[in-house]
RNA sequence: GGGUCAUUAGCUCAACGGUAGAGCAGUUGCCUCUUAAGCAAUUGGUUCCGUGUUCGAAUCACGGAUGACCCA
């Protein structure tokens, strides 16, 4: 089969006998020899490895205590033969320290048959070193759980990418970051639901599976359901949902939930990634950005301390409030080019082509203002910006723009060049809504497989009315990019998608 | 979808058409000592898979797999 580095050890379904596993397998059983059950079932611990270097700090070089302590953790490496032991547990490194005139014999002659990713309990007393190093004058010791597979533990380190990511769980134990982007992330959404809750919203849960995937342009992954034996598409949003919650009379809601795009895979792209979305009753997208810039803010605050931060080696400030800019002012301050002189199609084609463009199936002076905008300007929206007022034709859940006809009132939130946020003033005009959808679905005939369904319940919910609504799409896994300064989407995800190893 | 690159021991990497190697880890022995870190000896390979070219292939060609980066 074809095997990568780092799986070679365990394939799929079987687990191929190696010298190395092997070595592991003999010290097993010659534990269960001596009566050692090498995965007994508890370990009371009286301190972690953190509150011990915070308690002892103070405690000078070549002392010894007789403060007794239990801690455990698992063994990442060893010195001098098992007299020095690494332990490391989730708040961080103690190390133990194995002498003849403090352990039995027989568990001091028993620590060879450890190896470096075995758990361990570990009972003695507190002592720094000569070198400096807190440690434990251990007096015993129980095995928790014996390792059967060797860690990838060099010094050069546990490098390849694929590896680290088929591999997570190794990665975790091998590269601190990986554990501690994953905290930020946690941080991040727990703050989010912080600010969300403290101002009456309500957090909800909507379907995941869904007789029609709509709120978004997006293709779904198709699921099948066999009782009922039929299809059903993994929702692509969150939004119609949440816009029928809202119909149904609360007047602040929200969901934090994971969203399912059957598109390709990328650096910015996992198939299954977070979206929070919100919506509140009579407001409209002015007071959404003011919202919007003051939770983000808040957000990043309480995960990075600042609102400053630094991505890709780039400053990016968080603190509102942000530049707000209209498409056809970004687009005529990058390119020269005022988009509201071009009165049809054709003259909007050719202006694109002048600024080298090639434009697809796009059908409207709108679509090619949306794709000269996404090709030339996007990219230079690194500090926090709304992008505000978009064409009609790309935005068929947004209320008309109240002065400028053609537009709609919404905006985009684009951060270090890539889009974070989605915003608007929420159609509530059932026959205006019916219309639009009328119009996706006319593209979808047409082979448009991201235009949106209609979903006449959709509709029927909007007929029974919709207060005024504002609402806004962030996605979560963006966020946390830039707020842990990771380079790709897979880094801040705990379990990233891969494509599957082939055996032949 | 297109291009470029990568894949060799558990990990990190050499070898660039002529006997597959190193460091670390592993094993054994000595040592009760440390901070990449004791000393000595030593085991370990489907060179991602397949088909060719060649007297001879990790190396060259073609096809495939997976991944990374760039582009659309």
């Amino acid at each position: 089969m074809g095997t990568e580095k780092g799986a070679s050890v365990v394939t799929e379904n079987e687990q191929e006998s190696t010298r190395l596993r092997d070595e592991r397998l003999r010290k097993l059983k010659e534990l269960k020899e001596a009566g050692v059950n090498p995965y007994p079932y508890s370990f009371q611990r009286t301190a972690t490895a953190q509150e011990l270097q915070d308690r002892y700090k103070d405690l000078p070089n070549e002392t010894e205590t007789e403060d007794e302590v239990k801690i455990c953790g698992r063994i990442l490496n060893e010195r001098n033969t098992w007299m020095f032991v690494d332990v490391y547990d989730e708040s961080g490194k103690i190390q133990l320290f194995c002498h003849k005139e403090s352990l039995p014999q027989e568990e001091l002659k028993r620590l060879k048959l450890l190896d470096k990713g075995d758990f361990i309990g570990a009972t003695g007393t507190i002592r720094r070193t000569k070198a400096g190093e807190l440690s434990i004058r251990v007096k015993s010791y129980e095995v928790l759980c014996k390792s059967l597979l060797p860690l990838p533990l060099s010094w050069d380190g546990f490098t390849d990418v694929e590896a680290r990511y088929r591999h997570r769980y190794v990665d975790m134990i091998i590269n601190p970051e990986v554990r501690e982007k994953l905290r930020k992330r946690s941080l991040a959404i727990r703050a989010l639901r912080n600010f969300l809750d403290e101002r009456g919203f309500f957090e909800v849960e909507t379907p995941v599976l869904q007789v029609e995937a709509g709120g978004a342009d997006a293709r779904p992954f198709i699921t099948h359901h066999n009782t009922l034996d039929i299809d059903l598409y993994m929702r692509i949003a969150t939004e119609l949902h949440l816009k029928r919650l809202i119909i149904g009379g609360f007047e602040k809601v929200y969901e934090i939930g994971r969203i399912f795009r059957n598109e390709g895979i990328s650096t910015k792209h996992n198939p299954e990634f977070t979206m929070m979305e919100l919506y509140q009753a009579y407001g409209d997208y002015n007071q959404l950005m003011n919202f919007a810039e003051e939770m983000v803010q808040h957000v990043c605050l309480q995960v990075c301390g600042s609102t400053k931060l630094s991505y890709q080696g780039v400053e990016i400030d968080f603190k509102s409030p942000w530049r707000r800019v209209t498409m056809r002012d970004a687009i005529l301050e990058v390119t020269g080019l005022d988009v509201d002189t071009l009165k049809n199609l054709d003259e909007a084609r050719s202006a694109a082509k002048k600024l080298g463009i090639e434009l697809e199936t796009q059908e409207s002076v709108g679509e090619v203002a949306n794709t000269i905008f996404e090709e030339k300007v996007e990219a230079t929206l690194i500090q926090p910006t709304f992008l505000i007022d978009y064409p009609v034709e790309i935005s068929p859940l947004t209320k008309i723009h109240r002065t400028k006809p053609g537009l709609v009132e919404r905006f985009e939130l684009f951060i270090y060049g890539r889009e974070a946020a989605n915003g608007y003033s929420e159609l509530s005009d059932p026959l205006d809504q019916r219309a639009r959808l009328e119009e996706q679905a006319r593209k979808r005939e047409a082979g448009n497989e991201e235009a949106q369904p209609l979903d006449l319940d959709f509709i029927m919910a909007m007929e029974y009315g919709m207060p005024p609504t504002m609402g806004i799409g962030i996605g979560i896994d963006r966020l946390v990019m830039l707020l842990t300064d990771s380079a790709s989407i897979r880094d801040i995800i705990a379990f990233p998608t891969m494509k599957p190893q082939r055996k032949d």
